[in-house]
DNA sequence: CTTGACCCTATAGTCACTTCAGGGTCGATG
DNA sequence: CATCGACCCTGAAGTGACTATAGGGTCAAG
């Protein structure tokens, strides 16, 4: 007794946390399959497309770029083939959030020394930060390293 | 003696780390001003060229967006403000950055369970990956939820 | 019959660049 | 003098993953 309950687009996009728009925008590049149409042009969408976009909004959650989805749903389809694809995918994934986060977390050390250095409530011309972001001091020489022994 | 030693553009890239284009969309966008010109229509920059792009990068490189900069860059030309803004505009970023570092993390979580899942070497039609990702059971039931009591 | 919620298409905008197409400039070499 | 390669120029389009806007059509309720 599945019922087959046919939803709207907005519907749809409730559902599955989802905005209209991105659902149209999802069919267009061929992520969703292009779904029936009522007498009035309105799409209408069924079960699979629930398990489908739920499949790929969780995977985008998880920070999977569309490529990646599309190359598991490819995937998703061919039961015969072994699963070892899938796994590389997810570990891939996985060392490129850690990797962002190590990347991140050097940023936050140096944003929060950043952030300690002023704190004078001073004037601009005074400012630490803005001194510590510049490339050198205040004077005329520099770049054109012309300052001969 | 400050040496004025004019920089082509590709020069000017190698000594602040910036592609030749990115210095282009800068003075698009108006974040680097126009410099002048060889007779041959070649852009020629300077010391405060040298300068502004520095900074520039070194906050982009701190994820700073394009707008911080620009705002940055205009508290900096005003000596007599206070530096209470620039302390805030650091600030923001700083929370931005670890509320970044917290969400990666919680992905990082995510998937890292994701990945112990399968290993199994086995048959997509097996895979437990594709199976956490999918929204429910293999049967034809779930969306409609028809269970009624 | 009108209101309002919902739906449709097509197009442009977002961010911070990158890439491309189609040329021009300049110093060195033959 | 021709020509080669490295560099430079402009303007437009492409990237990812949507989001927003303009200008309409559909449909159930009151
Ligand atoms: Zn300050
Ligand atoms: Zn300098
Ligand atoms: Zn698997
Ligand atoms: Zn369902």
């Amino acid at each position: 007794m599945s019922a087959k309950k046919d939803l709207s687009i907005g519907a749809l996009g409730k559902l599955t946390g989802t905005k209209v728009e991105t659902i149209r925008f999802y069919e267009q590049i061929a992520i969703l399959p292009e779904p029936a149409r009522t007498a009035g042009n309105y799409r209408v969408y069924g079960h699979d497309h629930v398990r489908r976009l739920t499949f790929v909004r969780r995977m985008r959650d998880l920070g999977f770029p569309l490529e990646a989805v599309r190359a598991m749903l490819d995937l998703a389809d061919q039961p015969d083939r072994p699963c070892g694809e899938v796994d590389a995918l997810v570990l891939d994934q996985l060392h490129e959030v850690e990797r962002k986060i190590a990347d991140l977390e050097r940023l936050r050390d140096e944003l929060s020394r950043l952030a300690t250095q002023c704190r004078t409530g001073g004037r601009m011309a005074d400012c630490r930060i803005i001194e510590s972001l510049s490339p050198h001091g205040e004077d005329g020489r520099c770049c054109s390293s012309t300052r001969s022994g």
